[in-house]
RNA sequence: GGCGUCGUACUCAAGCGGUAAGAGAGCAGUCUGCAAAACUGUUAUGCACCAGUUCGAAUCUGGUCGACGCCUCCA
């Protein structure tokens, strides 16, 4: 069997992939917090973490995969603030959103799907422990968490807390002990939504959230956890200290999660896609104009670990090599395949998914498998590599539709179908007349309105542009 | 200031010690009335630059230049 390898944050190498329980198997990965549109660089954890678990499923036969929608944050408060809506409408919308656009880029739900809301008890109890621990202190109606009582403190980062504070710009609280504790339980004050406490009257802090639903739905230790670079720190160290923290440990970071993978941004003309540079672009905004496999084919033609250029050109690159596949696809379309061959994936493939993902050069194999099914001669081989491609397809999340669905065979926007086919009829009468201007005319007068056509062995064929 | 990543053809992008995958785009040819599609061939004596290690380096080491990320909300 392939070895899965994985490169883990924690020790910054490759490590084979050793299951806490080879028979189940558990990972959490950070969802969104809803109170906007989902954009394209939301979309990369989800795609990377989605083939994950597509492919622990494969090597394992039970996988539990975690992720979460972050519904209280102040982020949130404030975009309630500004559009006067009610918070509940706001998650609501945006969780729905979420949702759907992930399902349109092929992502899997995630077996459970935790709102934070719905774990305010689990998360202070969490802080409850803490305190007991002595690594938690309460100020100012603030509870705070205690860097200096966790020895681990900065071990998944690698940072060194003393070195970050000469060039930080943070601005240190009263309520701190020491600039780099960070908060567990705030006040809530005003209309500010909270949840009564043993501190008083307040909500979680921004960290709280992910240790809580990680425990309480996969329990300690995990395997995997997922998330965007930008999330090491602070997010994923302060989830390190808190989670170890409740639990009373001061080294072990993996008493918590075993293995932590993290995928590099997306960049728009070689800066980081981020809100305050203004370079957003939502799911939304692509959907309209391309298939959600596109786009999930491009973000997979490059490794997640490496930081990928957004462009349209990407995109329309990406378009293009799945347009050529699904032709492909379309001349052995009356090529029976044998449903259960269709779970074998070749070990090329497997062995470049068990390479710490590496996409691209699954991508390669299934181009160089796509051309010798294109070139098959015999019905025997055209079957064996069709379900080859098949097999791939299902891992990948790729190639859910039909070729002449994808392609736009025989289908048009309008009801003009019928004018279509007579245009084409008299195209052909045309042609067998050898009128060839008047052919010619006719195929023009198709182009115009968006069709183009394709005479084959088996008669004339055509689509949408 | 601290920590880290990257620089491979026109574009995207693997390879990470054994002589440059794959895709897109382009060009030429075959085929077809012409197109389209398909097929065949073709596009890096070289992997930012300079030294070094080695029988051998895009791959290892040192240096130079350039781009970017985290340390602040961020996927």
């Amino acid at each position: 069997m392939n070895i899965l390898k994985l490169h883990n944050t924690l020790t910054r190498q490759k490590e084979d992939f050793v299951p806490v329980d080879k028979n189940h198997i558990k990972m959490y990965t950070c969802g969104p917090t809803v109170y906007n549109y989902a954009h394209i660089g939301n979309a990369r954890p989800a795609v990377v973490s989605d083939l994950l678990v597509r492919l622990l499923r494969y090597l394992y036969p039970k996988v539990t995969y975690v992720s979460n929608i972050t519904d209280i944050d102040d982020k949130i408060i404030q975009a309630s603030k500004e559009t006067k809506k009610p918070i509940a409408e706001i998650t609501e919308k945006f969780e729905k959103i979420y949702n759907e656009d992930m399902s349109s880029l092929g992502v899997l739900p995630p077996d459970i799907q935790p709102r934070a809301t719905d774990h305010i008890d689990d998360m202070i109890k969490l802080v409850e422990d803490m305190i007991d621990n002595g690594c938690a202190y309460e100020s100012e109606h603030h509870v705070l968490f205690d860097v200096n009582s966790y020895n681990a403190y900065g071990k998944l980062s690698g940072r060194d807390i003393e070195d970050q504070l000469a060039g930080s710009r943070v601005e240190v609280a009263s309520y701190k002990k020491d600039p780099g504790d960070f908060v567990l339980w705030k006040p809530s004050v005003d209309d500010d939504p909270g949840w009564d406490s043993p501190w008083g009257f307040g909500r979680p802090g921004w960290h709280l959230e992910c240790s809580a639903m990680s425990e309480k739905n996969l329990g300690l230790p995990f395997d995997i956890h997922g998330g965007g670079m930008d999330l090491i720190f602070p997010h994923h160290e302060n989830e390190v200290a808190q989670s170890c923290g409740a639990h009373g440990e001061q080294n072990d970071p993996k008493i918590f999660v075993r293995y932590w993978i993290h995928n590099a941004m997306l960049n728009i003309g070689g800066k980081k896609m981020s809100k305050s540079l203004g370079n957003i672009f939502y799911i939304r905004d692509y959907t309209d104009k391309y298939p959600g496999e596109v786009l999930r084919f491009a973000l997979m033609s490059g490794h997640y670990r490496q930081s990928l250029n957004w462009t349209d050109k990407s995109i329309e690159q990406a378009h293009s090599t799945l347009n050529r596949i699904y032709r492909v696809l379309k001349k052995v379309e009356d090529v029976k395949i044998d449903e259960n061959n269709v779970n074998l994936i070749p070990d090329s493939v497997l062995e470049c998914l068990c390479d710490d993902l590496n996409t691209p050069e699954a991508l390669a194999k299934l181009n160089e498998i796509v051309n010798k099914l294109s070139k098959a001669k015999t019905d025997g081989e055209k079957k064996q590599l069709k379900e080859q491609v098949i097999a791939i397809a299902n891992i990948l999340g790729i190639l859910n539709e039909s070729p002449d669905n994808w392609l736009g065979i025989g289908k048009s926007s309008g009801s003009n179908e019928d004018e279509i086919n007579q245009l084409i009829d008299d195209r052909n009468e045309a042609r067998k007349l050898k009128d060839f201007n008047k052919a010619d005319e006719i195929r023009d007068k198709l182009t115009n309105m968006g069709i183009d056509i394709e005479d084959t062995p088996d008669g004339t064929i055509w689509r949408k542009k």
